[in-house]
DNA sequence: ATAGAACTAGACTGTCTAGTATGATTTCAA
DNA sequence: TTGAAATCATACTAGACAGTCTAGTTCTAT
């Protein structure tokens, strides 16, 4: 995927990029540097070669997977119709969250968040907490403008989200069989969106 | 600490006991079966005699853990004061969700879930679903008596739980290690159920 | 062209662990 | 008391896996 220089630099790639998709997939202890040789189409003394120890290589992996994806950027053309921002913006977050990658990295994330808090960190700051932060921005701007009535920012922004989250994300993180039917999905985000707008409606 | 009829249901209990301890705080991975016969007490061979395999030592052991903590009881003494009860709800389930008990159980089952759905999926319905579920029947409760108009319950349920966990329980599911501080977490949770209110005030 | 670096395949070591086997000891009900 | 069932300690099997080693091959820069 990027710029591989030389040959070497090429399997350090290869490298990086089956890991990655081994670790999130399926965890830290089911996955075999035996795996990672083979996924990568590589030595496994090649492995050794780029990376020091199975937990380097570990977080080297699952912290390219912690890439921030810019929720606030499609809020900001609408920034005069919070009705629409908020509700555009809230569909993206459930899509984003319900992305096969994302429940896997989060997962695995959550699941050696005990031996490698590092990673998970890691994973928190460029995911959870720049999208927070980037929200927080937007409700700012609300209030600002005068469209809405919003004190802290941050919180609106907490609280927008994790209603948006809701049911349907808890049910894919515990890999619940039976989940929400889209329409059910549909209303309920619209219900999260109209609340709180009357929630924070200039009085 | 329940009944042990017999010297070999005593055994059984402390091996159940001592695994449900081990597996949700280290994980399935990192519990070997030496270490829950030594920490039981008892030879392996009496682990193996009570327990097939490891795995059906898992799926019992994990599942004592899934239990629910009636959150609905609280609300129905003041169901006449939304704001206080919906307040005083907040705080306990907050306080509930940082228990390490919780902490550690939830973290096991999330990354154990593609493994072992049977276990994630009993941990969702005996906690989240059925808390979702008792405190929809509050929402359903405020609604009948002219007190907010809701006319989701279960809906107006996700959306304060979900609101109340925020930042707090995200961050200590990731093992964060800046938390907010406790004076944080008051102010956020006032602003929930303030917010909540209005969101939903009768028109 | 050539030397040194990178790579390959696969064997090997040492450790860990699930699960079994065994033979002695304890528990407990009749 | 006695005999069967449960338990104990411990050794063992078999397989997985992290990490090393080796001997031969390919890249690549000069």
């Amino acid at each position: 995927m990027n710029k591989p220089r030389s040959k070497s630099e090429e399997k350090r790639q290869q490298i990086i990029e089956a890991s990655t998709r081994l670790f999130t997939e399926q965890g830290f202890a089911q996955t075999s540097m035996d795996q990672v040789a083979k996924a990568a189409g590589v030595s496994k003394q090649t492995v050794y070669s780029h990376f020091g120890s199975k937990d380097e290589l570990f977080v080297d992996a699952v912290s390219r997977k912690c890439v921030s994806h810019n929720m606030a950027g499609l809020m900001h053309d609408k920034i005069d119709d919070p009705q629409q921002a908020l509700s555009d913006m809230a569909f993206s977050f459930i899509d984003l969250l319900l992305t096969e990658e994302v429940v896997s990295t989060h997962r695995t994330c959550v699941g050696e968040s005990e031996a490698y808090p590092h990673v998970s960190r890691l994973f928190y700051s460029a995911g959870p907490e720049r999208t927070i932060t980037e929200i927080a921005e937007c409700m700012a701007l609300f209030d600002q403008r005068g469209l809405l009535s919003i004190s802290e920012p941050r919180f609106a922004a907490v609280q927008l989200l994790c209603m948006v989250k809701g049911e349907i994300c808890l049910q894919s993180e515990y890999n619940v069989e039976k989940r929400l039917s889209d329409d059910k999905v549909k209303a309920y985000i619209h219900s999260c969106v109209a609340m709180f707008l009357r929630g924070y409606a200039k009085s």
